[in-house]
DNA sequence: CCTGGAAACGTAACCGATAACGATTGCAGT
DNA sequence: ACTGCAATCGTTATCGGTTACGTTTCCAGG
């Protein structure tokens, strides 16, 4: 039985073991000038009142917590294997780990949501932060690191080389013999979503076909926003043979909306996403999708963090991790395709 | 371009606005007593600074934060999926979300990581706690649910009905026509662990077979700790035509070790596991599983805490949850069984 | 003009812990 | 016995924000 009922405090210890604060403060961050005996009876009693420091208490005194902060806007598949990334990479670092997440209760004030958590956390209770696909550019006074960083940015971050593995999905869709590829943008200040539209038009521009901007959607990478952008496109009287989406999520919507018009997939449409997130290989059939290791991206982005906060980070500030085609049944090539 | 720099106080606030870091206060939390020039002068000083509470030293003066916690000790893909239901019952709804999760500094600590983790937000950080899988029975001052908890324990707490599932999995096995079922056990202390034994032993002792306990290894839940249960149980001379694991994570170790030492799943052994995690799907053949919905879990718990500490609790403190068998590819009758 | 009371605002204590600093004690060296 | 240093420990300011309480201001009513 594990009792914390109504939580010791500092002040408890020291009346029990009939000491100041002081001293029971130095015996639990082991400081130096305490007697032997004396660290016997504050020993015995904090083990007697079940003591354990606030952490607030102690950040608001002291800078350093030992303790790493992540924020989040939601909490979705993706952002599920970045936190086991940094998990993997702070396990036995000395370093906890607290997780921020809103509730969403301001509706307009979502837009900012990162300087608000930040501003809250980072005030003293985390030594830094990790930030998952902000708004914006974030300072603090903490170091922080972003995960898919606004374009443009200088600040620390960690990414995948979307770029690439945009152009490596469009050019197997073109490989397969698709001709007119419809495109899902993401949210378009977001480095990653203007990277894979560079991508999606690199590819094109390469094997000589000249991007069709009545082809191209601008979704947020919300999932939702694809839903009319896809119907968009295939109710056009020259749908396109194949669509690659700039999320799995938004992926996931555009072979939604197929089935609900009738297009068979693949046979009628290929569809290709960006994540590969777990339930891109779930559906049926699977989705081709680029694999971006978001657990990689977490494990990195902690590890940086944890060096900044140390002062050890040697590395470059900018980290690209390379990004790899999963190919599973939602592409194939075109049903006018000539074989070859 | 956001700003958060040298993150601004609210006595810093009070000097630009000429009053002070009470009246500050007021404004801020919409209290009585202050005139409408004034608060016009501390709302555009708190624009122009960008100033935002601390959520530490408010939450040290105040009790009530409107932040939740929850703590964990690992992140596996459970923790995801639970962590996903909690904050869907908590959008909009006022409260923030703090996740938790310690790095394992002190290996021999573990045992006790409840308590700490609990203590060190309860105290003043959050206005109550989720704790996933406790090891003992933990009280606060705040209110506390448990997502299962330990066996006999009274408190707040909601779990899937372990029995039912278990019972079913086993049944499944006996109706393909399986006799010698192995078992491979989840940490005793836990009430589900201890539940899906029971279910095991039911299913089996209703249909007239005796419970073998050689049959039965003791397992953590660790996924680790099957690998070695099962190959003693495969290497026996007369090793069991089933195998029903307590937890999805050591089933996947079971279909490794009998991949290794050259058993066909299902052809010559049948794997059920428990939990259904998102790689149960994944693996060839898929995993026969227990559905226990952890995302409704923690939908459930996150809304029960937030009721209990809004204090409008109505229900029951106890909640239990129905599960369902997914039936994939892992389980098929046994080779030696006579059709029908 | 004086008084009462409410509105508006500042002062200071306080939450729990830390650390700079000062005070006390013990002991060795002279 | 006296000095000096080190070991030990308590006092107090401090972190940022909240709130009980006291003080000032202002206006209405007598």
């Amino acid at each position: 039985m594990i009792e914390v009922n109504a939580p010791a405090t500092m002040s408890d210890v020291a009346r029990v073991a009939g000491v100041s604060t002081a001293t029971v403060s130095r015996v639990v961050n082991g400081h130096y000038g305490v007697s032997a005996r004396t660290i016997a009876q504050v020993r015995s009693a904090i083990e007697q009142l079940g003591y354990e420091s606030s952490l607030v208490a102690t950040s608001l005194r002291r800078s350093r917590t030992n303790v790493l902060g992540l924020v989040t806007h939601s909490f979705q598949s993706y952002t599920a294997e970045v936190l086991k990334g940094a998990m993997k990479a702070l396990s036995r670092s000395g370093f906890d780990l607290i997780i921020y997440a809103n509730s969403d209760l301001y509706g307009s004030y979502s837009e900012g949501w990162e300087k608000r958590h930040i501003a809250r956390l980072s005030g003293t209770l985390t030594d830094g932060c990790i930030v998952v696909t902000p708004w914006g550019e974030v300072q603090s006074r903490t170091p922080i690191v972003a995960i898919d960083p606004v374009r443009g940015s200088t600040a620390p971050s960690v990414t995948a080389d979307n770029l690439a593995g945009a152009t490596t999905a469009v050019e197997h869709l073109l490989g397969l013999g698709h001709r007119r590829i419809g495109f899902i943008a993401g949210r378009s200040s977001l480095a990653s979503a203007w990277s894979r539209e560079e991508g999606y038009r690199a590819a094109l521009t390469d094997a000589g076909i000249q991007v069709d901007p009545t082809l191209i959607g601008q979704g947020d990478f919300n999932p939702e926003s694809a839903t009319p952008l896809a119907r968009a496109l295939l109710q056009r009287a020259d749908p396109p043979t194949a669509i690659f989406a700039a999320s799995d999520g938004m992926a996931l919507k555009v072979l939604e909306v197929a089935a609900e018009l009738g297009f068979s997939v693949p046979g009628d449409l290929s569809v290709v996403g960006f994540d590969n997130i777990p339930e891109a290989a779930l559906t049926e059939p699977g989705l081709t999708t680029v694999d971006q290791s978001m657990y990689q991206l977490g494990y990195e982005a902690a590890r940086m963090l944890k060096s900044l906060v140390t002062d050890e980070w040697e590395g470059p500030r900018q980290v690209v991790l390379p990004t790899s085609l999963v190919v599973r049944g939602s592409s194939a090539p075109p049903r006018s395709a000539a074989r070859g």
